[in-house]
DNA sequence: ATATTTGTGTAGTTTTGCTACCGAAAGGAG
DNA sequence: CTCCTTTCGGTAGCAAAACTACACAAATAT
């Protein structure tokens, strides 16, 4: 079956469902519910368990897109190291702060793999081709994408460019209006939809500067206005309680353009960084007023 | 062997390294050169690809404190899975921008991992109890823990309590010196001994208010100061292009407390919640003014 | 009611991981 | 330098695991 390989293997599972014959089904459950029991348990074991036969657990991984029982457990040790999305294991009142901690935790290493696993290098490479090019570089972002956007501000140095992060909507949109083609705007916005951020990408692309959107949603009026998009896949944050994940993946995503653009820039500006971070690691000890940090 | 089970595979490798025989360093480099295919791999063919006998692969397996073959290979595939700290694949000029995206993200994600895994629910359990017995909540940070300050600053719903996150030092001071028992401070620091910080924990724990700590280093002054100290292991940014990826952890710290803390507060708050958040999702897309993301 | 398709288990084969044993090399003492 | 001891690596055999071919049972359609 023509499974997509980068789709983890717990959503695959509950995505094959409906396709399993009975008895699959039950190993199925016994995976979902036991996985760690599945993982160090033998063929013949995984069959007691789930009250089948051996052949009917072998015929459940070739459904699932497996050539053996031996490469799905492969899979699924992978799949559990990540740790399961909170989209499969919900969080409730009544979990304890250890299990809350494990799950918020996955919750966001798998999202990070999901970003990961979806990445497209290619427009990565196009928006640090443009920062390479700029001679500054304008954040925009609101609310998480606003924290987003402070810290590629803080990364100014590695960008080797002025980086200014107006702290207010219409200081954003005034940048936006001012800029020139000799400046690059870093628009943010999980939804992509938020409207005034969408204003500022438009009015930054009028003014002949080049939009890089950061963005979880291609099909997003940011990704549309923009020139460069970058996409992240996350999950979308269905609860209240599902903690907001997509900041992680943005902030990795500002963690690689930084260095990209720092490596490309040479030797020189790497020994000045070095330098320059060594003072600080002195500053921030003996001054009480304050460092990075 | 006594090995920390919590010690990633691929760091316990190179650990073990000098203990090991010279047939069995074959094995070791073949497995830290070209780890995916050992997972997909027999143990003949491992001991083909190396050179040695399958005896030999077997003792390697026993050396490394694994009961067989099957043991490490599993163990080898969940270390894949996250993917190789930056502390083992240096980052260099010469990679390309799809290599350096996946080494930031799986240094990122191994660096989550490695938080998860050292952490003590206790001092988190301690940490929600007294917000939850607190009257409102100053966070303080400097530079990339200002982040995430400011992060936990935007979760005040949550909290449900007041959250104010001064933006200058003085005035974080300030509110410290003037907080009392009703209070929580929230200080972040992840060298966990800069200066300004710790002075400013110190001043609210003389003031009555309950200080909470959350850092990288366990023996730090911040962590002496603190009346609840939160340890977040990561990977230290030894070299100027490792990225900075213990703010993640500590971002997603903030999630869990506030998750927490919101849980416990019951039902009636989160109703509210999420009648907010969904009105939010209106004004996001509407109101050119703009807000959350 | 019978034929066909689909689903499940039994039995057998092959491969794989593991262990007991033996030979070779390295190091130390006479 | 030689002999003995210790450490190390490999060959061969065994048990168990994964995989396959086949046959029976159930469900559906004709």
């Amino acid at each position: 079956m023509p499974y997509d390989a980068r789709v983890p293997l717990l959503e695959r599972l509950s995505l094959a469902l409906p396709d399993l014959r009975r008895s699959e089904r039950l190993v199925a459950n016994l995976v979902a519910d036991n996985p760690s029991f599945v993982i160090e348990a033998t063929m013949a074991r995984v069959a007691e368990a789930a009250g089948v036969s051996e052949p009917t657990v072998m015929r459940f991984c070739n459904s699932l897109g497996f050539e053996g029982f031996h490469q799905f457990r492969m899979a699924l040790a992978q799949s559990l190291a990540l740790g399961m999305p909170a989209t499969l294991s919900t969080i409730t009142a009544a979990d304890s702060i250890g299990e809350l901690s494990t799950k918020v935790f996955d919750h966001s290493i798998s999202s990070l793999d999901r970003a990961r696993r979806y990445l497209d290098a290619a427009s990565i490479e196009a928006a640090v081709d443009a920062i390479l090019a700029a001679e500054s570089m304008i954040l925009a972002g609101l609310g998480a994408s606003a924290i987003v956007a402070m810290d590629a501000e803080q990364k100014a140095p590695l960008f080797g460019i002025p980086c200014s992060m107006p702290s207010d909507l219409h200081q954003q949109f005034m940048a936006a209006t001012l800029s020139d083609e000799r400046s690059v705007v870093l628009a943010i916005s999980n939804t992509g939809s938020t409207q005034s951020i969408v204003e500022i990408a438009r009015a930054a692309r009028r003014s002949g500067a080049t939009v890089i959107g950061i963005t979880g949603e291609e099909t997003s009026a940011l990704a549309a206005s923009a020139d460069i998009v970058i996409v992240l896949k996350s999950f979308e944050d269905t609860d209240v309680l599902t903690p907001t994940v997509s900041r992680l993946a943005s902030l990795v995503i500002i963690d690689i353009l930084a260095t990209a653009v720092s490596l490309r820039r040479g030797s020189l500006h790497a020994r000045r960084l070095a330098a320059m971070k060594e003072q600080l690691a002195d500053f921030r000890r003996n001054d009480p007023t304050g460092a990075q940090n």
